[in-house]
DNA sequence: GTTGAGCGTT
């Protein structure tokens, strides 16, 4: 018997096993094929994303490794967190959410309505691409991403008065 | 060379 205290209704504590890690407290020089080169001790990897500031497009100090096959990823999340790279502690969990955001395929992707009524039936066939390129395959993280993307980014708030800007300037000669 | 605790864009 364990003392832990488990919390299931934190996904962030407790992620599924997972062939996604995502990988925290980087250092900001950590590249993808630095990571590559650590991870892929474990297994053959499908992919390495470093996760970039899309304003500065330095690292923001987290990336997310892709293993092949789930035993890889458990062994890789086992013994490098807390591994040291590049002068850092990092740390490496089951990723919650697998991809970047997908997007909507803004169509209706309702069953193809078996109205029988027309002569001419056009194409209900259409829908199927969508599903051969996987869209519905991440349809249950979305409420993540729907709680992260909640907050609009503070770094706009410097457009809203322009007038603000006068005070700086000492303009010098 | 900014010091974390953070789950994602092309």
């Amino acid at each position: 018997f364990k003392g832990e205290t488990y919390n299931h209704s934190d996904a962030r504590a407790n992620p599924d096993p997972n062939t996604c890690l995502g990988v925290f407290g980087l250092s900001l020089y950590t590249t993808e094929r630095d990571l590559r080169e650590v991870f892929s001790r474990y297994g053959p990897l499908a992919g390495v994303n470093v996760v970039y500031d899309q304003r500065t497009g330095r690292s923001r100090g987290f990336a997310f490794v892709y293993f092949e096959r789930i035993d890889d990823a458990k062994e890789a999340m086992e013994r490098a967190n807390g591994m040291e790279l590049d002068g850092r502690r990092i740390r490496v969990d089951y990723s919650i959410t697998k991809r970047p955001h997908t997007p909507t395929p803004g169509i209706y992707m309702g069953r193809p309505t078996h109205s029988s009524g027309g002569s001419s039936s056009s194409g209900g066939r259409r829908r199927d691409s969508y599903y051969e390129r996987g869209y519905d395959r991440y349809d249950r993280y979305d409420e993540y991403d729907y709680r992260y993307r909640r907050s609009p980014s503070p770094y706009y708030s410097r457009y809203r008065s322009r007038s603000r800007s006068r005070s700086y300037s000492p303009r010098r000669y």
